[in-house]
DNA sequence: AGCACGCCGACT
DNA sequence: GTCGGCGTGCTC
């Protein structure tokens, strides 16, 4: 029997299977999907089997065994094993890399040199002498011992050991290992029946006091229990039990423990809630689709506060009630206890969670549950949706539209259409649901059902549950507060409004999009701006540490008080950050208790949990923050929302900006009033009248949809047209550009070759129909034109119609990698980008 | 990615 | 005359 086996290195060169045998002692445990370890060139490797094939002709001369197997069950089924083919196809990575992805950090082989046996064995004369013998056979015995452990074993035998490496006879081979072990624990066993603990009692000297309480509580409570909780209850040390254990009484062993990292914790059962009437339609159309296993999208628009969580669980219900299983995919930073405590309160023990804040054991573990088959449902960040699950009946995507569901590293991948892709190829359900669902999904809902890649269907929930009203927006015009000698960051209303609260002692949300103090430090003499030295970008200044900082490479500097162009002493600080505000809050309103949360306060482990619960418990009055404030958080006592400049995201150059500041505006107004107490909300702006913030007052998803689908259809951008990016860098800009420039020569002749009549390239009529269309702009400088000490220059191809496209850069890529590779051009290739940066 | 094989400068 | 520079190419 032969294996393809993809292997661990991720260059281009590699990029394919290799094939190896499988010795027939491994036969029943290789399947595809299965981690193997396998010889490759003078190294071994790892690697992972995508294919089995009873007997081949094999053109090469040699086809090695697969050394080992690592894992007892493989991590991987065959069908992630062709999604990851599908996604390095559509991603343009390397295979193993996307493979890779798919599995705890936990599971990153780990190369580790140890000792063998060579194959000079044998025949050598050496082997008379007993103390080799004994070298020998001990590494024999053991296939392979790592060269310390061996060291220490035959502490006096060193030269020789250093002899046998010489001759051969020993020698140095590498061995796969698993990053992360599982976790052991010496477990304490009392015999089955509880029998023979009385005698032992009985044979115990009388004043061996400590063991017989050790025996009398077996003796009570018969079954296994962990060395360190038996110590603990018992009070006794260690050398007690084993000295029972070295009796035979009792058994002492290592037993495989789950880092559980909710242990201890009980959760409230809860039951379904009655739904209102637009929930029990919404959840009837999902149901069915489930109940009768057809693949189907779901694209669930529903306003903040709707109640679309309960939809999800009692949907999830459906499917577990058919022995199916479903995976709940949240962004990372509403994966808070709250929403945990939700999904674990209604299925207990039948749920996994994977997130970013749990160790890698812990998180491996969570995901061995999966493959144990011991849970049915996995609520998780991004990449959740590899839960190597075989049933999947529903995926459910909350906040769709969320950028953070597209990977920024390699594998590039966009979590919403993985999903379809995975749900596709299962024949399960997929639910996006969103307030301010992408503009990506909205318009495949309004698709023709002829096209290739069909319709998602929409489901409308316009109603908040217990009909309480959206909070009515303010918009507040800063050019107007400007002319009336207003200069502070909060306008009169807001302010106004701030002092109300505080004297309620209700609570306020504040939002500004910006981290740090102020966002450039410039000379009011020269105008000089201090800028990073290895990126194209001005320095942040922080004022704790009272540093200037870049967001992009995290070089720091000390804060200059004199300015290094023209010494001048008129140093200002312009643009605000959450920090400014912070402190200005302290100086307008004495006393006021805030917590800032940005990703300065909130890098600790558990810090972010511990704001929000500082929060909840009114230990503040203010919580102030970036974006991570605007989402999924669900407080009672908040009745304000204040947006400090809802410009910061409208004023960044890239074509989603209008779409991101409704998406930030909608949910931040979101989390007022959504209790008893109404909620009011207060949006600050240089740009009032720009429909973003007009229809994001208005609570009108579908007038702003509208409108700037006219706008992106008129532009060619998404969804209309699909872009891939093409990032080059280098340190030096004219062979940079010389690079670029061949490269987008080179892909519009590779284009051309893939012209046929129904290919039509470089047309810039926008027509409704299908056929293939493509255009390349660029090269030009990256709007951050230098990153550590990097330039960069970037090309964006738009296309419509089936994508033939990334298989198309793919060539050019390849094509272009031959021909550069002496140089230290790095290309980066992102499809589907969320940033044109 | 590693690591070997393979052709041209400064040293015992 | 050799030791060693890293350019090119292969790994089942």
């Amino acid at each position: 029997m032969y294996a393809k086996v993809i292997v661990d290195v991720p260059a281009k060169q590699t990029n394919r299977a290799f094939d190896y045998e499988v010795p027939s002692a491994l036969r029943k445990w290789v399947e595809v999907g299965s981690r193997v370890g396998v010889p490759f060139g003078p190294r071994v490797l790892q690697g992972f089997v995508v294919e089995l094939q009873e007997n081949t002709q094999l053109d090469v001369k040699r086809i090695k065994p697969i050394q080992n197997v690592l894992d007892l069950v493989p991590p991987l089924t065959d069908e992630l094993v062709m999604l990851g083919r599908w996604i390095s196809h559509m991603y343009l990575c390397h295979e193993v890399t996307a493979l890779q992805a798919m599995l705890p950090a936990a599971l990153k082989a780990k190369y580790e040199r140890a000792i063998g046996v060579g194959e000079e064995f044998g025949e050598q004369s050496l082997l008379d002498m007993p103390d080799l013998q004994a070298i020998v056979a001990y590494v024999k015995s053991k296939g392979s011992v790592p060269m310390d452990a061996l060291m220490e074993r035959f502490a006096a035998d060193g030269a020789l050991i250093k002899q046998l490496l010489g001759a051969g006879i020993l020698t140095e081979v590498q061995v796969v290992k698993d990053r992360m072990s599982t976790k052991k624990a010496l477990t304490v066993f009392p015999p089955a029946d509880g029998s023979g603990l009385e005698q032992a009692l009985s044979e115990l000297p009388a004043r061996a006091n400590k063991q017989q309480e050790v025996l009398r509580y077996l003796m009570e409570h018969p079954h296994a229990i962990r060395l360190t909780e038996l110590m603990e209850t018992v009070e006794v040390g260690a050398s007690t039990v084993k000295s029972l254990a070295d009796r035979g009484w009792i058994e002492l062993r290592e037993v495989e423990v789950m880092r559980d990292p909710y242990a201890g914790r009980a959760f409230a059962r809860t039951k379904p809630l009655p739904l209102t009437e637009e929930q029990s339609r919404v959840f009837a159309e999902i149901r069915a689709a489930v109940a009768e296993e057809r693949h189907e999208v779901f694209l669930l628009h529903g306003v903040t506060g709707s109640g679309k969580t309960e939809v999800y669980l009692q949907s999830i219900q459906q499917c577990l009630d058919m022995g199916k299983e479903a995976i709940v995919l949240v962004p990372e930073i509403s994966l808070t206890p709250q929403m945990v405590e939700r999904f674990k309160g209604r299925f207990g023990d039948l749920v996994a969670v994977l997130h970013s804040r749990l160790s890698n054991g812990e998180r491996y573990d969570e995901w061995r549950k999966i493959t144990r088959k011991q849970v049915k449902v996995v609520i998780g960040a991004r990449s959740a949706i590899f839960a190597p699950f075989t049933q999947i009946g529903l995926i459910i995507i909350d906040e769709e539209h969320e950028s953070s569901y597209k990977q920024e590293e390699s594998p590039k991948y966009h979590t919403r259409d993985v999903a379809v892709k995975r749900a596709s190829m299962q024949g399960s359900v997929v639910v996006l649901g969103s307030a301010t669902p992408s503009l990506e999904s909205l318009e495949r809902t309004r698709r023709r059902q002829d096209r290739a890649e069909p319709p998602y269907r929409l489901l409308t929930m316009k109603e908040r549950v217990a009909s309480r009203p959206m909070p009515p927006v303010a918009i507040i015009d800063m050019r107007e507060e400007l002319k009336s000698g207003n200069r502070s960051m909060f306008s009169t209303a807001l302010y106004k409004a701030i002092e109300d609260r505080l004297h309620k002692k209700e609570q306020i949300v504040l939002l500004l999009n910006r981290r740090g103090y102020a966002t450039f430090v410039m000379c009011r003499t020269c105008g000089y701006v201090s800028t990073c030295p290895h990126c194209d970008i001005s320095l942040t200044y922080h004022q704790s540490s009272r540093m200037l900082r870049c967001h992009y490479c995290g070089y720091a500097e000390r804060e200059v008080t004199e300015c290094p162009s023209c010494q001048s002493k008129h140093i200002r600080h312009f643009g605000t950050g959450t920090q400014r505000v912070e402190e200005e809050l302290g100086k307008i309103f004495p006393g006021i208790r805030v917590i800032r949360m940005d990703v300065d306060t909130t890098t600790e482990k558990g810090s972010h949990e511990k704001w929000l619960t500082m929060f909840r418990e009114k230990q503040a009055d203010v919580l102030l923050g970036t974006q991570m404030v605007a989402k999924g958080l669900d407080f009672p006592d908040v009745t304000l929302v204040g947006v400090i400049a809802a410009d910061t995201v409208l004023n960044i150059p890239d074509f989603r900006s209008a779409e991101r500041t409704f998406q930030l505006l909608t949910q931040v107004a979101g989390r007022a009033g959504r209790h008893e107490k109404q909620g009011e909300v207060f949006v600050q702006t240089y740009t009032p009248e720009h429909y973003s913030v007009q229809y994001a007052s208005q609570h009108d998803f579908i007038a702003f949809a509208n409108h700037e689908l006219d706008v992106r259809a008129n532009l060619g951008y998404p969804p209309y047209q699909r872009l891939i990016l093409v990032t080059f860098s280098h340190e030096q800009v004219p062979l940079l550009v010389r690079f670029a420039e061949a490269f987008v020569t080179r892909l519009k002749e590779i284009a051309l070759e893939y012209s046929t009549k129904q290919i039509d390239l470089f047309a810039d009529a926008v027509s409704r129909d299908n056929s293939f269309q493509m255009d390349v702009l660029g090269p030009v400088a990256s709007p951050i034109s230098r990153i550590k000490d990097r330039y960069r220059f970037q090309c964006v191809v738009k296309y419509r119609g089936e994508d033939q496209a990334a298989e198309i850069v793919g060539r050019t890529v390849a094509w272009f990698e031959e021909r550069s590779s002496k140089e230290k051009l790095l290309i980066s290739v992102d499809v589907d980008p969320q940033y044109l940066m």
